[in-house]
DNA sequence: GCCAACGTTGGC
DNA sequence: GCCAACGTTGGC
């Protein structure tokens, strides 16, 4: 069992659109990013628990509970020329880009803001909180991803 | 809207 | 294989 943090932009799409989804499940397309493509590719696996984090908010942070549920596969949006995120370098027959299917979980009690992540010991060391960082997959420890899933199931 | 950080592209 | 130019991310 692996523990993860995905960022969205809720505008584009958000904890509330993944529970509204068929089944509460969808598939996360449009990472075009090779370290993050290689989390899903190679490390995820079925049952993998995601904290599911808005980004591009006031304030940004954790907002939900996820969960893996599928292996990876070709991302179909990059063969798809209508789509946003069609990449004309990805061959159908060697695809360059996979993702995998993301089954909504829960609804954090509250938030867990940014802000509030910093503060928290157990989670001194993780990637979301260190300068500069961009990747919108990060791996997350077990006692990082508990410590968060504890605040926000908290009353506050 | 700004801008620092950083990934990708492409000429050489 | 270097690196400048460019595009994107994402907090503020």
């Amino acid at each position: 069992m692996n523990y993860w943090l995905m960022k969205t932009e809720p505008d584009v799409f958000s904890l509330a659109d993944l529970q509204a989804c068929q089944d509460q499940i969808e598939p996360w397309d449009g990472i075009r990013n090779y370290q993050a493509r290689n989390f899903m590719r190679d490390d995820m696996e079925l049952g993998d628990q995601i904290l599911f984090y808005h980004s591009n908010t006031k304030p940004p942070g954790v907002v939900g509970i996820a969960e893996v549920a599928s292996k990876p596969y070709p991302d179909p949006t990059a063969f798809d020329e209508k789509s946003n995120y069609y990449d004309p370098k990805s061959d159908p027959d060697n695809p360059r880009w996979v993702l995998v299917d993301v089954k909504f979980k829960a609804e954090l009690k509250r938030d867990v803001p940014l802000d509030e992540i910093k503060t928290i010991p157990e989670c001194a060391e993780m990637r979301l909180i260190q300068r500069g960082n961009r990747l919108s997959i990060n791996p997350v420890t077990k006692a990082e991803f508990q410590a968060i899933k504890k605040a926000g199931m908290r009353k506050g």
